[in-house]
RNA sequence: GGAGACGUCGCAUAGUCCGGCCUAGUGCACCACCCUGCUAAGGUGGAGUACCCUAACGGGUACCGAGGGUUCAAAUCCCUCCGUCUCCGCCA
């Protein structure tokens, strides 16, 4: 959610930014109004509140003989109260409805326009090119008997696999790359629950326009996590942290759930995009202005697993309109897939702000004493689909793959992944 | 799945049967000051969260796990939900 303050004192920096996003800027005027009306509503029931509690407490002390003449006005007065009362209920859900609308304002710098108006940072490595005809990641996979796609779909449908054998073996390492080094970074390692309730969900802002992206349970009332940023960011719920000496870091190792709802004849084969992988996912939890260097501390940590595993990949500054509604910024890294003549999404890093922390009720106490919300910030450190551009990559004409040299400690000091018979 | 107990201001507790002097008491911890020249001391005062009004001083409203209801009035009575614990059943 926004700062209320904020749009009060400000609310040309609100529309400037949802117009940015492509979304939008007349809730801006509508929230205005509705925060007005809330504000009267509430004053006059508070006012009408007030003589009711005082009313009742000269019924309380009067005489027997009073009371029954004293009932019966306080009665006429209950009444008031009560529509009062609904009168304001009322207006304060009208405002949050209208006010939750509004995306967070994106930062200075972030790119207008739709998905394809994003800025490219900075490149990084050759693109890698063969003197023989590549294989792509799905051919290698089968080669290795690493992927199964066939039989993830005889099992659980389309876009689901079965990872076997050193393909299994694979994204454990890859994980555990991942995790060793955030836990490096001070990074505390958490194994988070996948299905979360409805308020933890809606609190990280994915019910909105992703709604038909999530995984849901009626049975149970739960949704089955597409990140473990949700368990993470709903961690620390309603509570008050202490950031003062440093941010709370948290690597989280989950399973991720998507219904691809809207991806349906996209990267329909391998393992690019489907419903279920894993991922370790960065959050952090840190003092609002010391959310942009965090911002760059989970992009460089990125930069370097790639690097370690030798990927080529630029750095993109995500266009306004291809921001989720809780993110002010977020910078993708993409990989160079070379089957895919493209560069592939491997690692996606929001900075949050305060956005998410004012709907989950996550604050810190301020140097006068007030509470006030944190920033948070989530990003990915490995998944399942890096598999694809290390697999297409570091690929030989034999359909051999050599493995990138930091991966090996991994891997039992594995050199080089070889067809199987 | 069945039966039962429980959820109160940071922690620990009182209050709930029998609604109104609960503006929620007490202890510990905490903060400020005073006292005492010292390490478990004593005294006084303060202190929660959110929202509303106000230029400010200050005032008001709500919150006793959450949400409804009954009532002039709810921590207290009723309903639903959530959570914790105990026992039984079932189970990968």
């Amino acid at each position: 959610m926004i700062d209320p303050v904020l749009l009060r004192e400000n609310p040309d920096l609100l529309k400037r930014s949802q117009e940015a996003r492509g979304a939008s800027a007349e809730v801006v005027d509508s929230a205005l109004a509705a925060d007005t009306e809330r504000r009267t509503t509430i004053s006059a029931f508070e006012a009408l509140r007030a003589e009711q509690n005082q009313f009742s407490k000269k019924v309380a002390s009067a005489p027997t003989e009073e009371k029954k003449q004293l009932v019966a006005e306080a009665q006429a007065l209950a009444a008031r109260v009560k529509a009062a009362s609904a009168l304001a209920t009322e207006a304060e859900e009208r405002f949050t409805t209208v006010v939750r609308t509004i995306a967070n304002p994106i930062l200075d710098g972030v790119p207008a326009g739709g998905e394809d108006k994003f800025v490219t940072l900075r490149t990084h490595g050759e693109t890698p090119t063969f003197d023989f005809e590549a294989r792509d990641h799905l051919e290698l996979g089968e080669l290795l008997g690493a992927i199964d796609m066939a039989r993830g779909a005889k099992v659980s449908g389309t876009r689901f696999y079965f990872l076997k054998g050193i393909g299994a073996r694979l994204e454990i390492a890859l994980m555990n790359m991942a995790l060793d080094r955030a836990i490096a970074a001070g990074f505390t390692p958490m194994i988070t629950p996948t299905l979360v309730r409805p308020e933890i969900m809606d609190g990280t802002g994915f019910l909105g326009e992703h709604a038909d992206e999530i995984y849901y349970l009626p049975a149970d009332d739960l949704y089955l996590t597409g990140t473990s940023e949700v368990a993470l960011a709903g961690y620390h719920s309603d509570e008050i942290l202490d950031l003062s000496a440093e941010p709370l870091r948290y690597a989280g190792w989950s399973t991720c759930y998507r219904r691809e709802a809207g991806s349906g004849g996209k990267d329909t084969r391998g393992i690019i995009r489907v419903h279920q992988f894993n991922k370790l996912e960065m959050f952090t939890y840190v003092l609002p202005t010391d959310a942009e260097a965090e911002h760059d501390r989970l992009v460089a940590m990125q930069e370097d697993m790639l690097q370690s595993l030798g990927l080529s990949y630029r750095v993109i500054d995500v266009a306004a309109g291809d921001l989720g509604s809780s993110a002010a910024r977020k910078f993708d890294i993409e990989a160079w897939v070379p089957t895919q003549d493209a560069y592939r999404e491997l690692t996606s890093t929001s900075n949050c702000t305060t956005y998410q922390a004012r709907r989950l009720g996550i604050r810190y106490r301020t140097e006068s004493g007030k509470t006030a919300p944190v920033a948070t910030l989530n990003g990915t450190l490995a998944t399942t689909r890096w598999i694809a551009a290390l697999l297409e990559t570091h690929q030989n004409a034999d359909g051999s793959v050599t493995v990138p040299e930091a991966l090996r400690p991994y891997l039992g000091g594995l050199e080089l992944l070889e067809p199987i018979q």
